[in-house]
DNA sequence: CGGATTGTTGAGGATACTCAAGTTAGGTGG
DNA sequence: CCACCTAACTTGAGTATCCTCAACAATCCG
């Protein structure tokens, strides 16, 4: 819980384009914070009393419905703001963060944000810009619940999961933190045993290496031709 | 195509906090436009010259997929700031936007967008605001998509519609612009087919009047307790 | 080594889609 | 003002996708 470093805060978009003066005053008000795999950062309905950002790990945002079905709404990476319920014009946080890998994050009161908005204009745009790429991404997954078949859908999931967190291997890309099928499951609103069942057969067909909780895309391109359609679907 | 009253800004939201000489500029700016029932303000695709908001009317905002298949992205009310392409790091408008009654809107260049962002803390707060409630409604929407069946679904479709756009007459919740069941497929995900056989049984039980483009909800708390999944679907 | 978590696989069935045929409502032009 | 035409809607039958339920297997961790 100690004050970060100015450098740390300077490698972070949202401050790329503040002085040293500024980065100071900025990083006095802030709080750095390391968490254990599977440790909670805040739960669906806590108060919101800090917003974070993600230095580096890999956090999951998960939400709970009244039913008590639990889905994920999105993964969180290295430079990601989180936790800003504040734009969202809430006085509780919308969901629950767990680290799925070893993380550390800075955070600051919640009380500071306004400030923040109102005295760093490329604070206030760098925000804008994240929650409107976060608006993307929901209704990219909007559209494609709507339009496509699981295979497809699950098909997009991982391919983007790829793209945001994936690591070049000799095999292929692989997802670099620890995912289950049940996590592909709450992500694409399938059951684990649908996302088993299609691993299984793009396993056979040599387009992805998948075991407990590891995931390797091996041949992206084909995968791509089966997510968008243009290829049929390998389930039988 | 004039540039509006400094007293039509002033009753919208993101300007309230304007004094008059900044409210005057910000006219100066704008250009207004009136739009008739089925015209595009932007198509999907076309190049992000202009931002804009809804004076009055009702606009429908969709996305046509690479198949072909049409999704609805949201409806926009007045006050509604739209066509943010620019805070969503596009060059181009994601969607098309087009008015399903007399309409009346705003538009401001888009090159004038980072300035307003830059020298207008309450409309930058005021836009992350605007663009936090459709990241909240659009988490809602996956959240239904992935837990839900159909019915419930377009049963929470139908009074988010009542909530956001409906006026309150004798027998219920008007919808107050025409709405299809098409429409409402393309909203929850479904076909007008399954729409239709939904309206249809809720109708037989009282819980609506629909017709051609109309829409009544009659009993919105049976509706909520069948869209919560709290009482049994009315599916044969 | 034992328990717990994660994943695999099969069978059966329900939801909601597709395909198909009609019906109703509303607008348009004669 | 009426007849027609189109768009919106209704309804039925058959079926595919994917879920549920169930049992078991593999992997990890202490």
């Amino acid at each position: 819980m100690t004050a970060p470093d100015r450098s740390i805060l300077k490698s972070l978009p949202m401050f790329a384009q503040l002085n040293d003066a500024e980065l100071d005053k900025v990083a006095a008000r802030a709080a750095s914070r390391r968490l254990a795999p599977g440790s909670v950062v805040f739960g669906q309905g806590d108060a919101a009393e800090h917003f974070f950002v993600l230095v580096h790990g890999r956090l999951r945002v998960t939400q709970v419905t009244p039913q008590g079905e639990q889905i994920v709404v999105r993964m969180i990476n290295p430079g990601d703001l989180f936790g800003l319920a504040k734009a969202l014009r809430r006085s509780t946080y919308p969901g629950t963060s767990t680290a799925v890998v070893e993380s550390l994050a800075l955070s600051w009161p919640m009380t500071d944000w306004d400030a923040m908005v109102a005295h760093h204009p490329a604070f206030a745009a760098s925000t804008i810009q994240t929650i409107g790429d976060r608006l993307q991404d929901a209704h990219s997954r909007i559209r494609e619940m709507s339009t496509e078949v699981v295979e497809r859908r699950v098909g997009h999931m991982v391919l983007r999961l790829a793209q945001q967190s994936g690591k070049r291997e000799a095999e292929g890309i692989r997802i670099d933190f620890p995912i289950s099928k049940q996590d592909l499951a709450e992500m694409t609103g399938t059951t684990l045993h649908t996302v088993s069942r299609i691993l299984m057969a793009w396993e056979e067909a040599g387009l992805v290496d998948s075991g407990r909780q590891k995931l390797l895309v091996k041949d992206p391109h084909r995968l791509l031709l089966i997510a968008d359609g243009l290829q049929p679907g390998l389930l039988g």
